[in-house]
DNA sequence: AATGAATGAGGCTTCATTCAT
DNA sequence: TATGAATGAAGCCTCATTCAT
């Protein structure tokens, strides 16, 4: 729907509090009264934001590779890409705005997060269990890791203004070395 | 200051849309009325908010270690401490609550982020110029895994709830841990 | 538009203080919230309010007479009948009220009162050229004794709540005496 | 008193909305608070200002000229001179700011214009018992022309700010001329 | 469905006035 | 007398939501 992506936009662009029934009908082309005829509240329309933010990020997803860092990798660069091509919506998923535009909805945003999470860990205990990965290093402090790196990036882009982003590939190599490094030394 | 620091509790706890000067005047108090007779507006209440802050960040910096790898140590233990006290708080500096609460002040919330980032970074290279660090590896690149641990971190602790957060220095021996892995590798 | 006039009749009968949105509202028949559906904010509803003023006073100007002295006579009887019909609009145009409330338009308010000078003095000066007048006598000067003279019969029609307005004509009268007189007299 | 004085000051510089007990303390150099501790409340204030504004006004009033011509000559150039002198103060008395200030004690305000007033015109009436203008004019006619002049002198002098005023000698000449040439004409 | 005026609550801010010190 | 924090009532303005057209 036009008007959950218009949401979107405004809430990861101009913030939560620029997200009013006016600034959302004048970026639809529709009137100010107009937006509660297709959706019932602002809540809803929140809702559906958060939705259709859930759509952009998992479309493609889980990705098919039989190789548990292969896997990974394609998630992570695919993510950076996203974020290069959408840089609002993607760090919307990391900011806090959305979670405060929805208000008692918070589990909504939050399931968004716990699917990637959950999907970075499982990867990376296989890679342990086939011995890509050191077996010592703790699989959630591994998982903050990655995912924390993929935040960090959105940070510098969108928060920073960043003017060149680093190469998604690149960044996923110097992670994916780190990662693998941990066994030879062992 | 007393407001400055209820402010921030609110902005970090509740989000920005419940800084109210109703809410803090019963945070503190007093009258909502009252609120400006200490602080001209609501913009000057949130830059002594992202002060205190800024305070509270940077008690004790930079660190004294020598060796670059125990003062990034230092650093990053420090800021999982930290979290664990004042999870609210500390979530603060990643969020965009501030930013958004900070309006045309922006620069001051990103100074706080810049000063940590530049931080880590020059750790990092230094690490690398001892041969702790392989050399081959980007230090733009590091720091936003180092940066990104921490934000991960925050998030999953704040964001998600997580009921027992992990042991600080266990987190920055799996960091160590890759990160000196990589000399042998080369 | 109904809004604008009532601000101007409140602002000119109840003075700049009572020009207040629930006023207003009240005037008009609507909300007091409602009045910004239609106007930014109270700068703009001023504005308007002066327009209007501009409008009142400037309709079917300049007096298409030739003769310098009943253009001016024109004038002059028109602007009185108008007090008599309009006393608080009217009155506004002299009084500082407007220009109070106009705040940073002052030029605004300002225009009015220059257009209305530049007229009387372009009659007052024609008038000399054709000898109607004594030339020895600054037109200047004699601008104030006019505009003057309909400012006083303002003042005293509406703050002094002078009862039995005098007759315009007869007012009038009196100063086309003077001002001719002058001229027999050298 | 020095309050009453600062109070006149900020009313007819800055404007009736500028009058508050913080600018008047800082006026004069007291807190906010202290002010009431000379003054029951702002009503009393401004019942103060105009006190003192009709001191300024009337000291060595009424001239003692016995010709009634040189007496109104006399308190006419002693009035634009005081208008050069205390340009706000002096167009405070013409000015509806006062009188909006002043709230229920307007009958202070009109009785310092009506005390003027009827000076002016017991001048007037006297010329024409002795001949000196023409006795067939309105003395209330000719009381709103020279109290009119005053005025807009003060109108242009304060609200058009006016760079070179005239002089008051030069202005009263005009009037004068005007008055006596009546009788010649008859 | 669409419109846009209207409502009314809520948030920011100012100020006269009070009062403990 | 002086101070200045505190109060509480307005006033401005924004916005979600409703509703007649």
């Amino acid at each position: 729907m036009q008007i959950a992506e218009a949401a979107l936009r405004i809430i990861s662009g101009k913030g939560v509090h620029r997200l009013t029934a006016q600034e959302l009908g004048r970026e639809v082309g529709i009137a100010d009264g107009t937006v509660f005829r297709h959706f019932k509240d602002k809540a809803e329309i929140v809702r559906a934001a958060i939705a259709h933010l859930e759509g952009v990020l998992f479309k493609g997803f889980p990705p098919a590779e039989p190789e548990p860092l292969a896997r990974l990798r394609s998630f992570f660069v695919g993510r950076l890409e996203l974020m290069q091509r959408l840089p609002g919506v993607f760090f919307a998923a990391f900011s806090d705005r959305l979670e405060e535009a929805a208000g008692d909805d918070r589990p909504l945003v939050r399931s968004i997060i716990e699917r990637s999470q959950a999907f970075v860990r499982q990867c990376l205990v296989e890679a342990q269990e086939q011995g890509l990965i050191a077996r010592s290093l703790s699989p959630d402090v591994l998982t903050t890791v990655v995912i924390g790196t993929l935040q960090a990036n959105a940070f510098l882009h969108h928060r920073l203004g960043v003017k060149s982003p680093m190469n998604p590939n690149d960044v996923w190599q110097v992670i994916e070395t780190m990662l693998v490094a941990t066994k030879q030394k062992t």
